[in-house]
DNA sequence: CATCATAATGCAACTCAGTTGCAATGTCAA
DNA sequence: TTGACATTGCAACTGAGTTGCATTATGATG
């Protein structure tokens, strides 16, 4: 392709770095920290400086090729953007993590929210937490 | 009393800080991070140290009497107990927050997680973000 | 293939929220 | 009033995340 493609950041470098984390967040289909990233990374033989997963995370974010995630406590998390939205349930013990779809709901509930209060939302953050099947 | 009492939780003791805190977080009914309710007693001519206030939110926060909650920014924050179980509207351009109740809603949402999943959930953090009516 | 602008990287130094150890102070029951 | 012990303040620390800058790598161009 040509010049189209514009978008507001430039083209960004296939480099072993930015390969290396999209493929580890594919897989691991999982929302990880910068520690975690950084130590899968190194699993495969990849050593990436922390600042440099940090710089390419928010790349990919904006690029929209991942998703930040927040389990509040206090640590940056993203995840693989392609499947549908989700949300997740967090083990506070053995800190598992599994998705759940909440079909429709959320949307049903922001339409009255903007009504009732005239807030525009344009974003939410929904987790839960407990114990899994194993731990409970 | 003598030795009973054992407990994990002591009595709170009744000071400066305590009353302060409390009244704060009673007053400015909204989610406050440390250096927030930090200026907040020092407007109030109450000046007390970060670590301290830290300390308090813990036990409060222990006791059931403050809530603790995550906008997602890094910083923790603490609100009364009070009212009844709410989520926050967070405007992203003018940081104000206003609150929403979702009667029943996620109440119905868990329990049917929990059969389809067998998640015992034990907590959520649902947030909203967008413009507030005066930003949009 | 060689060149070169510029994007990406690594490193060190930094910021900022939150925590910890410890000595000093305050609270409250006896 | 006393004394046990909870609370406070301070300084030093931790750990996540950021920034400036010099170095290296990418990929478009000739």
């Amino acid at each position: 392709m040509t010049a189209l493609m514009n978008r507001s950041a430039t083209a960004p470098k296939e480099t072993k770095a930015h390969r290396a984390i999209l493929r580890v967040l594919e897989e691991d289909h999982a929302p990880l920290a910068e520690t975690e990233l950084r130590s899968r990374l190194l699993q495969r033989g990849v050593r990436v400086n922390k600042t440099t997963i940090y710089r390419q995370l928010a790349g990919l974010k904006e690029r929209g090729a991942v998703k930040e995630v927040d389990f509040g406590d206090g640590k940056k998390r993203f995840e693989s953007n392609d499947g549908e939205h989700h949300h997740h349930l967090v083990c506070t013990k053995c800190k598992s993590v599994d998705e759940v779809q909440l079909p429709g709901e959320l949307v049903r509930l922001e339409k009255a929210i903007s009504k009732n209060k005239k807030f525009k939302i344009l974003d939410h953050a929904l987790e839960f937490f407990g114990l899994c099947v194993n731990c409970k």
